[in-house]
RNA sequence: GUGGGCGUCGCCUAGCGGUUAAGGCGCCAGGUUGUGGCCCUGGAGACCGAGGGUUCAAAUCCCUCCGCCCACCCCA
């Protein structure tokens, strides 16, 4: 055992996982187009504010899960916990208010939270997400739910469960958290020790707690859409209906609130139907606050974010056709004397496109065509003193059983691998 | 941060007080002195997670630590 090792919950991704990975990362730069989402890509490490300020100070994130610290001239840094405080940095940054609205951003690329790690959780993880900012309209939030609705059916995740609710905006969850804590102060000795202390630092946590779900003062626990004011149920009712016109499943979940305090008005979450421990697949919401917090003008803005580790366990249970990477051509010297001679061979295959593995000189014949095999080469190209003084090789296919082999120029190689 | 499970060659696993620590996959080589996939033979590769203790004897029992995994918390 060696004994140094990848960080805790932090991992490899090794060549035989690249090929999911790559089809994840393709079929989301993919999506993203199809809706007209342009790529951004902001450092992964930002000034600890950009998510100190956004955050909340109440949340996980900020409490406890940051990786800060300060680099050698002072300034005060962050590992990026999450995207979407980033990419409002870099909007406000670059002016991007003077673009024509909303302007539709996406990112993919590792965050970090100091966690512990278990199935699905990571303190690297990878993300992928959508912003699309500078737009209060409720096409915007559909918008967004399609495309990473659409995603996940290209992925093959067709089957997620899609749950929305509106969490109205500050005023009502004040509104709301109010009505919340009269409802539970009565029960609050009977509840979890975890639930009497968000009973005092944030009681809408208390809504998602697994151990008190059960419990009688959340079966009856007054619901936050009855709160919303006239504005939040205009745009909760506007994005439902055309939920509706498009035909997508959903289910109305008035528990959900999200983890982040900038979120206002709709909010959602996947996840696979058998649902249980860190099940969620994506989330995301209407964040119309976030700007101005950062110091900017009041903009609003709607986005989610997907776990690409978790889309990969969800991808892992079924098949996915991902082929394996194969090489057009294997190249065998036989002999320290030839091995410049199949270097050039190699160097012409690949000047014409094609992938070339190059075996080296001090193995047999019979370690020559195992590689060839096992990097499930189209050819193999042999290079004895025979063919080296003559530019030519010894061209065999290795696809089919008993194949000719004939003697090809290296003039000829690259048509010859056609 | 809290609770539980588990650490034996690169991977999977056997051994559960006395074995040169076993097997499969993979790797390397030979059988075939310039021709693959199958088969056969051989080889390399493990201070049995670390440290301490019990014992004539510890991979096996006990303690501590570390690591991994799972659940809670929280979240993607």
């Amino acid at each position: 055992m060696p004994d140094l090792r990848a960080p805790r919950g932090m991992h490899d991704l090794l060549p035989e996982d690249e090929a999911l990975w790559r089809f994840v990362r393709d079929t989301a730069e993919r999506v993203a187009r199809l809706f007209d989402y342009r790529l951004i890509s902001t450092p992964i490490v930002e000034d600890s504010h950009v998510f100190l300020r956004t955050v909340g100070d109440e949340s996980d994130i900020v409490s406890k899960e940051m990786y800060l610290f300060d680099d050698r001239g002072g300034d005060h840094l962050a590992l990026r916990p999450e995207g979407t405080a980033a990419v409002a940095r870099a909007y406000l940054e670059h002016g991007m208010a003077s673009r024509p609205q909303p302007v539709r951003l996406c990112y993919f690329g590792p965050m970090f939270r100091y966690d512990r790690p278990q199935a699905g959780r990571y303190r690297q993880l990878w993300q992928f997400g959508v912003e699309c900012i500078g737009d209060a309209s409720p096409s915007a939030d559909v918008e967004v739910i399609e495309l990473q609705r659409t995603l996940y059916e290209e992925l093959g995740l067709g089957d997620l469960k899609l749950r929305i609710n509106s969490i109205g905006t500050a005023e009502t969850r004040r509104r709301y958290v109010e009505a919340l804590r009269s409802h539970l102060e009565p029960h609050v000795a009977t509840l979890s020790r975890d639930s009497q202390r968000r009973f005092e630092t944030n009681v809408l946590r208390i809504l998602d707690s697994k151990e008190d779900a059960e419990h009688p003062a959340l079966q009856s626990v007054p619901s936050i859409l009855d709160y919303l004011d006239e504005g939040d149920e205009a745009h909760f009712t506007e994005v439902r209906a055309l939920l509706d016109t498009l035909h997508v499943t959903y289910e109305v979940d008035p528990r959900i609130v999200r983890g982040l305090d900038y979120y206002a008005r709709t909010v959602w979450e996947f996840e696979p139907a058998g649902a249980g421990g860190q099940s969620t697949v994506g989330a995301g919401g209407r964040y119309d606050g976030l700007i101005e917090l950062l110091g900017g003008p009041h903009t609003p803005g709607v986005g989610f974010a997907t776990g690409i580790e978790r889309i990969m366990l969800n991808l892992k249970d079924r098949p996915t056709a991902v082929e394996a990477p194969r090489v057009d051509l294997y190249v065998a010297p036989l002999g320290e004397a030839v091995n410049g001679a199949a270097m050039h061979a190699a160097r012409r295959a690949r000047a014409a496109g094609f992938a070339v593995r190059a075996g080296f000189p001090g193995r047999g014949m019979r370690a020559h065509f195992r590689a060839a095999e096992s990097a499930n080469a189209r050819f193999i190209a042999i290079v004895g003193e025979n063919e080296a003084t003559r530019d030519v090789v010894q061209l065999k296919p290795l696809d089919v059983t008993d194949a000719e082999q004939r003697e090809v120029a290296f003039d000829h190689l690259a048509e010859a691998l056609r």
